[in-house]
DNA sequence: GCTATTTACTTGAACTTTGAAGCATTTGGT
DNA sequence: ACCAAATGCTTCAAAGTTCAAGTAAATAGC
């Protein structure tokens, strides 16, 4: 287990000589680290899921018709191997189908089952509310400026 | 990533405002993902190293008298078994030492070597450089205003 | 129509991270 | 002083990820 439940100073992790951009990039990472942390120990928690089968379950629900492994992988941010062993597994418990695409044979077109939708509905469900809790935290005014500034980047 | 079909989900009974905190978050999960590639492929490319091991040795920088086990893991939020494994790695390539605490002997202490001092050094000059980089896409006051609002998460 | 190249995905090995269990040491209660 | 509980670290298996190489199908150039 992490030794985060430890309470630590945030500000443990910065040293006094670095540079803004230095900091600014620290706490970027330790924020999302930490978010990402809670929500997946969530999702496993509650569903026997994870992050990463959420992104992608999250994608497909995005796409009515489907989506192919190459799309899949471009949009969750990792490798096509990495996409085959997910999907992979989501089909063996039963909450996507793949079959390979009619206009191009080399393609393979993923989709929810009746099941997997349902599943990632309840998932998203609760998903959204830990969301939503953890940015309660910050004023409506922040949270747009957050979501400006983070564009640009 | 664009919200091209602003998907809005007739079940839920969440207001306007929650699905804007949901955007939020798959815009500060994605910039970072991003941006965490991009340095640990150039600490790859450019040192054979890692980001994660990157993060360790900053810690190291940053308390002279060497830090404990736990302490490490702590600071860069992962497990204790993670951290055994990467000092292992790293005390193998002859960066960092153990040694076991004088005042309490279930503790082990890591401080660097020399030589790995000097490597740390190198690399992070190269690590601000890249994050400098990056983040100059960012006016000024963005970073400022940034640094605040995920502070306040 | 053939061949070379490109594209889409899969496979397998190597590596990283986690989570749970285990060992040794210290601490707290009595 | 004693023993139970807590603490610090390690170990191991399993989960997850990447990278490079391989296969199959589509496309482009002749």
């Amino acid at each position: 287990m992490t030794n985060a439940g430890a309470i630590l100073d945030p500000e443990t992790r910065l040293g006094a000589g670095d540079h803004e951009a230095l900091r600014l990039w620290l706490r970027l990472f330790t924020t999302t680290t930490l978010i990402e942390r809670e929500v997946d120990s969530a999702l496993k928690r509650e569903f026997g899921s994870s992050l990463p089968r959420f992104d992608l379950l999250a994608q497909l629900h995005r796409a009515p018709d489907g989506l192919r492994m190459g799309e899949l992988s471009a949009r969750i941010l990792t490798t096509n191997g990495n996409v085959t062993w997910l999907v992979a597994a989501l089909e063996r418990d039963g909450y996507v189908r793949r079959r390979s695409d009619i206009e191009d044979r080399r393609a393979t077109v993923v989709r929810f089952t009746s099941t997997g939708r349902r599943h990632f509905e309840t998932m998203a469900s609760r998903h959204e509310q830990i969301i939503t809790e953890l940015f309660d935290a910050l004023p409506v005014g922040d949270r747009r400026a957050l979501h400006e500034s983070l564009g640009a980047l």
